[in-house]
DNA sequence: TCTGGGGTCCTAGGACCC
DNA sequence: TCTGGGGTCCTAGGACCC
């Protein structure tokens, strides 16, 4: 039986969630309404575009660009900075919603979510209706418009809610490919990127059409793997289920762009610390440990070079991620000009598992200690409550500890 | 003042074992 | 001393997503 999967997409979804936010408190215009844009810091240079109205659009503004760019290309620009802790409460809310429609969502980021429709027309009509009451009651619960695509599998619901925007519900059926999907460029369709449409291009495939009417085989020795998947897409072809469970994470990692480029050790271990303290942090709150870290810089070039290390007992306390990823810079740093530096640890355990480990001795149980009683201090007073000495002054502290640390009073200005 | 931050998955080469 | 092939695991890098 064929089933019926909607994928639901917030339009702009940073702003139009600033947007309801600040109506809500009585602030007006409508950041929807003006040219306006989500943005980190202005004048520092990792401030770039996540998100923009409709008429910042009209000014030729992309999502990515630098915002004195934007800044140049509409100077009456309203920048609000972005809140990620209230975009993480907006997805757990439109999931909610949408929970009431279809046991089977599942999240596939912050702001997008697969939904199985198969067998709800018994109770709330036809696809497009059951669509509608989604799309109405988010409306009215959250005051943000979505588009849905509707089709028999994820691939082409999500390439419909892709259509004309914004509040619209689209439908791509198989018997709709041709006409809707293949007159598209190739680069629309999912999972096709720069490079490979540079690689499609070369071989004279420029539309979806004509990468689905290629021979599958030669595609497949052309491209590999992504050959393959991307004929399957361009067919309409995907077999994947809505995952409705939660899956766990493979990998946590945190980074940072510099304010400056680094060129000393001394200056890159403050910031392995501090990135060491977060990333420990989200590690322990999950209740995890890890058995692999890694550690990732970024050159003043644009290139970026990594090296991990598989350790013997798995870690979690900020004192051993430091110290492991101490080691693992000096083992790769070449003195060039560091732009930006990311931890990232993966092969994960649980820390019941690690309890019972033979080798945990006692300064990792006490730098443990250590670590949760600052985690429950945070959790509850702020995470600016208590800092590192060696950290402090450093400006690269404030760098880490406040990169989504933004209070609602300076969302609201 | 060019280009954030957090992820997943795939590939290719090398080490090591039988 | 020089030779094989298959399998697994690890690592670094790269492609893609939002």
């Amino acid at each position: 039986m064929e089933r019926i999967i909607f994928h639901i997409d917030v339009n702009s979804a940073f702003l139009s969630w600033t947007a309801a936010k600040r109506i809500k408190y009585g602030l007006f215009p409508d950041l929807r309404e003006i040219p306006a844009v989500i943005g980190g810091r202005e004048h520092s240079r990792t401030g770039i575009v996540l998100a923009k109205s409709i008429s910042a659009k009209k000014f030729g503004i992309q999502t990515g660009e630098p915002l004195y760019k934007a800044k140049e290309k509409c100077p009456d620009l309203k920048i609000v900075h972005p809140d990620f802790k209230l975009y993480n409460e907006c997805s757990k809310k439109m999931i909610d919603i949408c929970t009431k429609y279809s046991p089977f969502v599942e999240q596939f980021s912050v702001d997008e979510l697969f939904l199985d429709y198969t067998n709800m027309e018994y109770h709330f009509g036809s696809p497009i209706n059951g669509a509608k009451l989604i799309s109405e009651a988010i409306k009215k619960e959250m005051g943000v418009t979505v588009n849905i695509g509707i089709s028999n599998n994820k691939l082409l619901a999500k390439m419909a809610s892709d259509f004309e925007k914004p509040d619209k519900i689209h439908t791509l059926f198989p018997d709709e490919i041709q006409s809707k999907m293949w007159p598209l460029p190739v680069s629309e369709l999912f999972m096709v990127g720069r490079k490979t449409e540079e690689k499609l291009k070369n071989i004279g495939l420029y539309t979806i059409g004509d990468v689905a009417r290629c021979d599958r085989k030669f595609l497949r020795s052309y491209l590999k793997e992504q050959g393959e998947l991307t004929w399957c897409y361009a067919n309409g072809i995907d077999i994947s289920k809505v995952n409705h469970k939660e899956s766990e994470a493979k990998s946590i990692g945190n980074g940072a762009t510099l304010p400056k480029n680094i060129t000393t050790s001394k200056s890159a271990y403050s910031v392995l610390l501090g990135l060491a303290e977060k990333v420990g942090e989200r590690l322990r709150k999950k209740k995890l440990t890890a058995t692999v870290i890694s550690v990732s810089l970024k050159s003043s070039d644009f290139k970026t070079y990594s090296h991990q290390k598989a350790l013997y007992s798995p870690v979690s306390s900020t004192y051993e991620i430091f110290h492991y990823s101490k080691e693992i810079f000096n083992e790769m740093w070449n003195c060039s000009p560091i732009r930006a530096i990311t931890i990232t640890l993966t092969e994960f355990q649980t820390s019941e598992d690690m309890q019972c480990c033979f080798f945990t001795n006692e300064i990792t149980s006490k730098a443990l200690k250590t670590d949760n009683s600052i985690d429950d201090l945070r959790a509850k007073y702020g995470h600016n409550c208590i800092m590192r000495a060696s950290l402090i002054n450093t400006h690269l502290s404030h760098k880490i500890t406040n990169a989504q640390d933004t209070t609602l009073k300076s969302n609201l200005n």
